[in-house]
DNA sequence: GTGAGCTACGAACACTGTTCTACACCCGAA
DNA sequence: TTCGGGTGTAGAACAGTGTTCGTAGCTCAC
C-alpha cells in the first residue's frame, strides 16, 4: 500500500489536471502574463507561481532566482526584435535607422513596465549574441569610425531604454488613477506652468505649451533619434 | 535641568542623548549615509531608522512613505548641481554645454546607486524649478530652434540618467565580488570575445578590443555627448 | 519491477513597507 | 506652577516579499 491514493470523490479542493511538468519557457510565459495584467510592482515569484497553479518553490527547480527569471524575460524579449540588413547607401542607412531606433522602444513597449524588467541586463548573453553581431554588422555598414560602430548602437540602445523606462513609469501612474482623475493630472501640468511667474521663470511659462505639445511621446522620440542621426552623420563625415 | 530625568546609571539600554527631534533633512542625511554604505538594495525604512537610533514607525510622521522619501534624496542631490550660465557665443555654448553634461553624470555619481534613486522621479516639483529655469535659459541660449530647447536638456538628462544606471549597476556587480574576482571578470569577458568564431561572428569578434577600451567609461560617456552636440549644432545651423 | 533521480510541495525563515494604538514629551494657556 | 492638548516617538502587528529546507511522489532507465 505504498502509494494507495485517496478515492477520488475525497480529494481535497479542485481535481488538478496530471501535472504538467514546468520549463523555463512556460514560467517566462506566465511573469509576461503577470506583468501585462499587473504591472511591474506585482510581479512577484509567488504570482508567477499562482498563474500556473504551481507551488513557488516548484519554481525554483528551473530558475535560479527573480533576476534570473527577469534575464530570461528580457532574452525572449529580445529574440523577435527588427534589425536591419546591412547597406553601403548612405540615404537608406538612416533610414532604417530610423526604423531601428522606433522598432526597438516598440520592442520594449510590447510589455507593461519591461523596460524596467530589462534595463540593467548584461547584454552579452549566449541567446543574444547573435542578435548583436547582426546589429553591429549594420551599424558598421553605415561607414561610421572604428569606434563608433560599437559606441552608436550602445549610445542609442542607453538612450532608448532610459526613454522607455520613464514614459511607462509615467503611464503606470496615469495608470493608477480612474480615467477622470486623469484628465485632472494633465490639468494640473497645464495650470502649474499657466500659474508660473513670468518674471520670475520666463523660459519655463514660455515652454509650458510646448511641454504640453512634448506630452506625445512619439514627437519626442523621434526629434531624439534625428539628433542622435545628424550627429553620427557629422561624425561619418569627418572621419 | 529644567526637568527631572531618571538618573543616568538607570537609564536601559545604550546612554541616549536627550533624544533629538527628527526633521527631513537629518532622514534624507542617514539615507545617503545608508546608501553609501550599503547600496540600494540595502535601503530600507528600517535601515534607515536604524541609522538614526530611532523607531522605523517615526519615520512616517515626517515621510509619506519610501518612494516620498526617495524623492527628497533625489532633490537634494539635485540642490546642489552646476548649471552654466547662458551665452551667445557658439563656440563658448558647446564648450559649457559639455561642462554641464559631464557635472550632471558626475553628480549622480556623487552617491552610490543614486541613478536608482532618481530614475523614474517627476521632474517638476517646486524644489527644483529654479533650477529648471536655469537649465532651460542656458539651453535656450544656444540658438535653437524652440522645440529643441526643452527637448535637448530632456534627450540628455534622460540620456545621462541611464548611463549612469547601467554604469552603477555594472560597478555593483563588481563590488558585489572579492578584487581578486574582480580581475578574473574582466578576464571572461576578454576571453569571451577572444573565444568567439571570427566566422560566425566577424564583428563582434573585431570588436573586442573596442569593447575592453571601452569599458573605460569616461571615454565612452565623452563620445556619447561628442555626439549629441554635434546633433544638436546641425539642427541649431539649419533652423 | 525496481531503484534512483528529478521535481513539485508545504512550511518556514528572514526580510520588506506600512499602519495602529498607546505612551511620553514639550509648549502654551490658566 | 499647574494643567491639559497636540505632536512625535515607540512597539507590535499585518500583509507581503525572495529564498531554502526536508519530504513525498512521480517518471524513467535499467
Amino acid at each position: 500500500m505504498s502509494k494507495q491514493r485517496p478515492m477520488s470523490w475525497l480529494s481535497t479542493g479542485a481535481d488538478k489536471p496530471p501535472r504538467e511538468r514546468l520549463s523555463v519557457p512556460t514560467i517566462v510565459e506566465a511573469a509576461y502574463a503577470v506583468l501585462d495584467r499587473d504591472g511591474f510592482d506585482k510581479l512577484s515569484m509567488r504570482a508567477v507561481a499562482a498563474e500556473l497553479g504551481v507551488a513557488v518553490s516548484s519554481l525554483y527547480a528551473h530558475v535560479a532566482n527573480k533576476d534570473a527569471l527577469m534575464h530570461q524575460m528580457w532574452v525572449r524579449s529580445f529574440l523577435d526584435s527588427y534589425i536591419p540588413e546591412p547597406t553601403e547607401d548612405r540615404e537608406e542607412w538612416t533610414e532604417r535607422l530610423r526604423l531601428w531606433a522606433r522598432s526597438t522602444r516598440a520592442g520594449l513597449r510590447s510589455h507593461r513596465d519591461l523596460a524596467r524588467v530589462s534595463m540593467g541586463q548584461t547584454p552579452f548573453s549566449d541567446e543574444s549574441l547573435p542578435l548583436l553581431e547582426r546589429t553591429m554588422a549594420f551599424f558598421r555598414s553605415g561607414g561610421l569610425p572604428e569606434e563608433l560602430v560599437m559606441g552608436a548602437g550602445d549610445f542609442m540602445s542607453t538612450f532608448i531604454e532610459g526613454f522607455v523606462y520613464e514614459e511607462q513609469v509615467w503611464e503606470e501612474r496615469m495608470n493608477s488613477v480612474s480615467p477622470s482623475e486623469r484628465q485632472a493630472m494633465v490639468d494640473e501640468v497645464r495650470e502649474y506652468f499657466e500659474r508660473l511667474d513670468p518674471e520670475l521663470y520666463p523660459n519655463m511659462s514660455r515652454l509650458g505649451p510646448v511641454v504640453m505639445r512634448n506630452m506625445l511621446n512619439d514627437d519626442r522620440f523621434d526629434r531624439a533619434i534625428e539628433i542622435f542621426i545628424q550627429g553620427l552623420l557629422a561624425q561619418a563625415n569627418r572621419g
